[in-house]
DNA sequence: AAGTGGTCTAGACCACCAT
DNA sequence: TGGTGGTCTAGACCACTTA
């Protein structure tokens, strides 16, 4: 049971640990919102202090990673929970409180990744992707349109019938059935105007303005795992970022 | 030495710890770029052990309040350092290197806050207030406007020459010259049209798309001290957003 | 060499949850 | 009631900075 690490040199203890940890995450060790062993038996497993083993858990909590509740057990952070419904969705009314999406998917087809989406994707230019394109709506009326590339090899089986059947987020789907965490999002705004099919689709006047949304989304070891382009019509929504705290 | 903190019920001990320390930030006990106490000498002053005082800390520097240096001291977070200077300012070429911005004072003058700005600034109608407007050039190319106001009694004797003869950032001002330490911002997003004033100070065409941010700057206890709205030429330039990490 | 933050340990006790 | 995470302590030793 007793598990020694590898200590390669000048690393802290606590952050061989956590690589380790991540390491068995990634390898789907144990599954989505399933409970982690107790501190006790994990700071036993790699031969460490309680203390050590919980300096490195703390660090996966601060990213989001696992979550600890009080007297029932530390687990995978889940998709699924509306707590995380707007951990990566930041486009909220202008006025007013929150509201959920709902998505219709428009297109669904496969292609083959070119040069700029195989390089952003980490995979060869010509592998095939899933294209996916969906319109989501916010309290009834047409806000978003998104267009997605995914790498094909990841998501084997997913057809249009199953993305269009869950009952959650695409990443719940991709995290439940695919065993994909989404972990980080980095993304790039600017401003554009609207081309005369974006426009009839969200509803708006061609040459519109429309804030455009480039996303990469990442998995354990920062690998990258979905492309998004959201055109988004900010005349009674925005984009909140805040930063610090 | 030995100061007995009050101990709200069901609150821990680090929170209480912070709590005081942040009061004492607030109030300047040590200036901006100065060394606290040794974590020893602050430990011993509030009567708890030092692994208490420690994870009082570690918030702290999440938070980005203060900063770390092993062997020298635990120093307040400077707005001057350039590591901090990309930390508020999200606009960034998109292809090649991030790019010091140059900024311009087009205008400076008093006024008095309308009912909007009061109300996010959390002050009263027809209080008084500072409007500043800036153009921000990257590579020499107007590419930011920023209009900004801000409480007239947080800065009682600037003036256009003080902030145009400043060598560093505004926020860096505030710090260094008011004691205002900038710990957040919240921002919200849109797309908009340049009209004709803003077309000729950007250097674009009447209509050209302009991605417009709306931010609040905030200080210790979440108080307001800075509203913002920019409006950025993004043909060349992009908002970046990294979440997770 | 003295002083600072960084790591690691071992153990006690508490708050909370499931049963 | 037993197991879980949460807090707090006391102390040892290390790595780094400054003088």
């Amino acid at each position: 049971m007793n598990q020694v690490l590898d200590r390669a040199v000048a690393a802290p203890l606590y952050k061989e640990v956590k690589r380790v940890l991540t390491q068995s995450l990634a390898q789907g060790e144990w599954q989505p919102g399933e409970a982690l062993p107790s501190e006790a038996r994990l700071a036993q497993r790699y031969g460490v202090s309680i203390g050590t083993l919980r300096k490195a858990i703390d660090e996966l909590v601060a990213e989001g990673v696992v979550v600890r509740r009080q007297g029932s057990g530390t687990f995978i952070a889940s998709h699924g929970a509306n707590r995380l419904m707007f951990h990566f969705f930041h486009v909220v009314p202008r006025e007013g409180d929150k509201q959920y999406p709902r998505t219709t998917t428009l297109a669904f087809r496969r292609g083959r990744a070119d040069g700029a989406q195989a390089a952003r994707l980490g995979i060869s230019v010509g592998d095939p992707v899933l294209r996916i394109r969906n319109l989501l709506s916010l309290a009834d009326k047409p806000v978003i349109l998104d267009d997605m590339v995914l790498p094909q090899r990841l998501f084997p089986d997913l057809s249009e019938r199953i993305l269009t059947a869950r009952d959650n987020t695409i990443y719940h789907l991709y995290q439940a059935r695919y065993g994909i965490n989404v972990l980080r999002t980095a993304e790039r705004l600017r401003a554009s105007l609207a081309d005369a099919e974006v426009a009839k689709l969200l509803g708006v006047r061609k040459g519109a303005p429309l804030l455009a949304i480039d996303r990469v989304a990442y998995t354990y070891h920062n690998a990258p795992i979905e492309l998004r382009r959201s055109l988004v019509n900010t005349a009674e929504h925005e984009y909140f970022s805040d930063i610090g705290k």
